[in-house]
Parts: C-alpha cells; sequence; structure tokens
DNA sequence: ATCGGTTACTAACCACCGGTTACAATATAA
DNA sequence: TTATATTGTAACCGGTGGTTAGTAACCGAT
C-alpha cells in the first residue's frame, strides 16, 4: 500500500507547518523568510511550494485553527445566560482582545482578508466567512443590549463602534514587545476602563435615540 | 558662486521627495521601490542614497510636515474657547482621523516610531517629540473634560481610552481603497457616533469614578 | 525481479529588492 | 589651466519569493 508515501508527505507537511508556526510567531510573517522556514521543517524552500500556494496560503492555513477556537470562544460568550446583555458584550470584547494579542498573526489575517477577491478559490473564502461570522456574533451581542426595535441599520452601527474600540486596542500593541501576560498586567484594567466606557457609552447613546425615535413618533 | 551646484542637487532632492511622497500615497511604502521613485525623479537610485540615508528616511522626512500641520490643528481644536471641553475632544478625534485616513503613510510613520531606539540619530527622534507632543495635547483636551481634581494617572487612562477608539477607526480603513471623500460621506455618520458613545462613556464613568471617589474620601 | 508511473523532493535558476562601492562627469575655486 | 569638490551612475552584493527541469525513491502490476 501507498501508506509510507502518504505519511511521509503527511509529516513534511506538518513539518512545515509547525516550523512556520513558530516562527511567525516569534518574529512576524514579513521577518520569516521560507527559506528559513524550509530550514526549520527540515526540507528545501521549494518543497514549500508543494504543500502551499504561497508564504500567504501558509499563513492562511496556520490561521483557521486559532480563528475557529476565537468564533467558538464568543459564541460562548455570547450564550452565557448568566450574565447581562452589556455583560456579554463585555465578555466578548476581553476575548476579542486577548485574542488579538496572542494571535496576532492570524488576527492580522483576519483583518486582511480581502472582501472582494475574484481570483482566489478556497483559504481566502474560508477566512471571510469566519470573519463574517464573528461580526455576526458581535451583532447578535450588541442587539441584545440595545433597546428593542432598535433597527437594523442601528445594530450595525454600534456594532462598528465596538469593532472600532476593540481593533483599536489590539492594534494599538500588536507590534509591541511586551509579552501578552505582561501586557495585560500592565494595562488589563486600561482595558478594562476602555470596556466600561464603551458600554456606558453606546447605552446612554442609545437610550437617547431611543427616546428622541420615541418622541419623533409620537410627536 | 556655487549656486548653479546647489540648486541642481535641491531640485533633485526635491523630485526625489515629490516623486517618493506621490508613490507612497498611491501605493504605500512597501508597494513602492526605490528604482521606481528613481524612475519618476529621474535620477539613478543610487543618487536617492546621496540625499536620504535609506528607504525609511525618506519616509520620515515625508511624514514630519503633514504630522507638524495635525499638531498645529489639535492645539487650534484644543483652544477653540467657543466650545465645551467636551466639544473640542470631540473636535481633536475628527481631525486626527480625517488626518489618519488622509495621510495613511504619515499616519504609520507617527505610530510605528520605536519608542526607544538607541543607535538612530534625528529623524526618529523628531518624529517621537512629535508624537509626545499630539498625546500631550489629547491629555489636555481629556483633563479639561473630566471632573476637578482627576488625578494625573486617570487623565492618562482615558487619554489611552480616546486613543484606542480613534485609533481603531484610522486603522479599520488605513488600507481601504476607498477615497476619503467616499469613505466619509459613507461612514461619516458612524464615526460621529463613535465619538458620541466614547463621549458620553467617558463622562459617565468618570462621573460615577468621582462619585466612588468622593463617597469614599467622605466615608 | 523488474518495469512504468507516480510521488516527494531538490539544485539551479529567475527577476527583483534595498543598499554599497568604485568610478566618471561636471562645475567651481585657485 | 589645473586641482578639487560636487553630483551622479554602472556594476555589484547578498538577499527575497517563486518557477522549472530533473532526480531518486517508492509502488503496484506483470
Amino acid at each position: 500500500m501507498a501508506n509510507r508515501q502518504r505519511s511521509r508527505s503527511a509529516e513534511t507537511r506538518q513539518a512545515i507547518l509547525s516550523a512556520a508556526g513558530e516562527l511567525f510567531a516569534e518574529r512576524g510573517y514579513d521577518g520569516v523568510t521560507m527559506r528559513e522556514i524550509a530550514r526549520a521543517a527540515g526540507c528545501s524552500h521549494t518543497a514549500i511550494y508543494l504543500y502551499f500556494k504561497d508564504k500567504e496560503a501558509l499563513l492562511h492555513e496556520l490561521a483557521v485553527g486559532p480563528l475557529t477556537a476565537l468564533e467558538a470562544e464568543l459564541a460562548a460568550a455570547l450564550g452565557d445566560v448568566g450574565l447581562t446583555p452589556a455583560e456579554r458584550v463585555r465578555a466578548m470584547g476581553r476575548r476579542f482582545i486577548r485574542f488579538g494579542l496572542t494571535h496576532r498573526n492570524s488576527y492580522h489575517v483576519l483583518m486582511m482578508a480581502r472582501a472582494g477577491r475574484v481570483d482566489e478559490e478556497e483559504p481566502d473564502l474560508a477566512v471571510n466567512a469566519l470573519r463574517n461570522r464573528l461580526f455576526a456574533l458581535l451583532r447578535r451581542g450588541i442587539a441584545a443590549m440595545l433597546p428593542d426595535g432598535t433597527p437594523d441599520e442601528r445594530v450595525l452601527a454600534y456594532s462598528r463602534v465596538v469593532f472600532f474600540h476593540v481593533h483599536g486596542i489590539v492594534e494599538t500593541y500588536r507590534l509591541s514587545e511586551e509579552a501578552v501576560p505582561a501586557l495585560l498586567a500592565r494595562l488589563g484594567s486600561t482595558f478594562e476602563l476602555s470596556l466600561d466606557v464603551l458600554l456606558a457609552g453606546i447605552e446612554r447613546t442609545a437610550a437617547a435615540e431611543a427616546q428622541r425615535g420615541g418622541s419623533r413618533r409620537e410627536g
């Protein structure tokens, strides 16, 4: 049987993936060359192209796992019935921030996936679908904390606001040399304050909006 | 006299700067090569190294002007006595966002300037000083809208929160293909909502904090 | 046992990058 | 006119991501 060849191939593929994962995490996507990955994986750099279309495809494949895990985390936060709607959004924000700081390369893939690619095939689509699902989870969380009957368009707007905020936090420290635990020890309370401000602001603004809308409907 | 040479040299230098400015704005720093800049400037790529240490120094020199203009804009917003403190912070946020979206490369320089460089000389320091001054302006704006007697440490924390937010907006659309006017037409009201949420959240959170602090002091 | 085809892989190469060096042309000062 | 800066370039360096032509090992079938 062809098991011998098959497993050899799978091992090489896995070695490439592991090596690339470690190196990307250590020094970032641009800071790592295909030759380095190959050296760490114990093959020539051309062998990588047998298993992955190009460097970016390698990164994409590495990102899908963590991103799927993030999706599960956000879904869990969204479904936590022991929390108020606002607390659920806070939990989602916290997890999103922690994820972004921990899996910097995966986060980058998530953000940089071009929305409207035509010429590509699978991997970009997978990431795009993932991104849409993540944003949908966020929207559901936001919708639950807004007054009943808030129109979809407003839910979308508030979701964007939340995204801007947490994305800003992640981006601010994405390239920091500081390890995540140290970063959270130093700035965790600032991040919490940030979420405080965000949620309080949404509640207040949305309430004012609802009141305006209500009185306008009455008048 | 040496005017002939001097002006020739100045012209070449300026041609390089103009070409690089246009190309960077069009296709981004990484998307442009020194050879392209040289071609557009009408010289060989090695000539660029006569006037600029390296590609990054070219970008830095291009960024100093716009960043200084931003500083003036923020200072003007901060000094606008016709506005309430919160409105002044809103004006600063608006200008910061517009700047970030309009001068994407300069913005990038501002954000990426490594804080603690040892081996570098002038240009990095200039950008760093600029960044510190910009953040100081923001802090003064925030301090004015917080309750009297808010400790510096809290002012800093709230300033970070504001920065996270506006930075998140800029980062979200930094790589968008959309032109700035189109972007603002489509999302300007979302950005305004975002600033609404941010300012309302700060006021509410800071008030709650002050009350806690006050009652604690009283008790 | 061996032969043909598939699989797994690589050496050599491509065009290009940012940056350096050794050298030519020209304008200026003496 | 001659010596010296100034201004510029061609050729090169080590490196990149990626391609291609070719090889060695394995596999199933005769």
